[in-house]
DNA sequence: ACTCACATGTAAAGAGTTACATGATTTT
DNA sequence: AAAATCATGTAACTCTTTACATGTGAGT
């Protein structure tokens, strides 16, 4: 049970849907996985190059005029095998880095320009989140995985909407607070630009 | 406007509420940010290092009988320059990871039981956390980020609150889909275990 | 003319996690 | 008697990101 469920398996969990090439690969990421997993093709071709050595996909090139042989896998018996093993082994964690909370953590330490631009750009980032979602949601979705997408679309859109929701509801108290520090702080020292660092006493 | 706002930043940020050892960083960092950044001592203690030689912290060492030096770190001027110019370059980025949304996204391929599994352990990882953000909100918050702590815990809340539930509603239902899906493939392929693979025409 | 889509790959750098290494004191 | 808390640090490993390297054809 320590599976990590890299890149190198997620190839094989695309591939379960049917042959694909690294290109067609990174693209199902960005259209499927895009909220909750990323990944370049620095990470997808090293890792098809992998799976192929080991075994667990097949490829087959096709020869292109003036591009690159366009370079088709497939999983194999054994890859499929591997990738069940992997869905069987691993935790299913939930990890969440953001930096947008750790802003807002300091938010106290910013102006109101930067507080309002931060928040702005978070829900603009939703709003743009939301808007794929609901593309995939009406039949865009990629190809062999019906069966899936309408639990993974159905959690983005709730989520993210709550956490847009949250963040438009307190925008524009937030916003005036911050006014209110700035004038007291051009008030209080007019020269300093910094803000006053606050002690407290060691536990 | 590309700082990455990593653990070495972050340290500067749990110095700007007051002196503090690693180890004292380390549960602020698990008490406060838990639910949307992590950092162990093997990121912490280095991270306090470079700032230290980069005159962005001092030291000071506090002697003990028995165990290493306690050493608190306090922010300096230049530090606290180099916190708010960070705070105004980082851009507010959110990212999740999540193992649980790729394995529900490969639901069809698993067995019952443990999708049932899956789905329970995030609820109840869920509960954790929001267990702990209630904790947090009733006064129990680290010193120091009084101000700061409402918008994050708020925000953790909603989103926690929503995923759970959503989470939640499906449970029944998928794994009621899953022990059909299981029933099937047992009478259609008595001897063999593993799922059957679908194929599809490629575009 | 310019940009987007197609198409694959390498190399270096950056960042974080995990395991190791050590050990007393306090709580259960 | 066991487990948790206090307390710091290093080294190896893993993984990802970013930049580099190359080039055509189709659409605007």
């Amino acid at each position: 049970m320590s599976a990590s469920l890299d890149v190198k398996t997620l190839c094989l969990g695309v591939l379960s849907h049917g042959p694909a090439s690294g290109y067609d690969i990174k693209k199902y990421f960005e259209q499927t996985f895009s909220h909750f997993y990323l990944a370049g093709y620095g990470s997808i071709y090293p890792a098809l190059a992998e799976l192929a050595a080991a075994g667990f996909v097949s490829c087959e090139a096709h020869s292109q005029t003036g591009r690159p042989d366009r370079k088709v896998y497939r999983l194999t018996d054994s890859g499929r095998h591997h990738f069940l093993d992997a869905l069987a082994e691993t935790e299913p964690n939930h990890k969440v880095r953001s930096e947008f909370l750790v802003l807002m953590h300091f938010a106290h330490l910013m102006p109101a320009e930067r507080l309002a631009t931060i928040l702005d750009e978070r829900i603009a980032g939703f709003d743009r989140d939301l808007a794929m979602l609901d593309g995939l949601t009406r039949g865009a979705a990629a190809p062999g995985c019906a069966d899936a997408a309408p639990f993974c679309a159905g959690y983005g859109q709730v989520v993210l909407r709550a956490a847009r929701d949250y963040i438009a509801s307190q925008r524009d108290r937030l916003v005036a607070e911050a006014r209110q520090r700035d004038a007291h702080r051009t008030a209080d020292t007019p020269t300093a630009a910094a803000a006053p660092q606050r002690r407290h006493t060691g536990t």
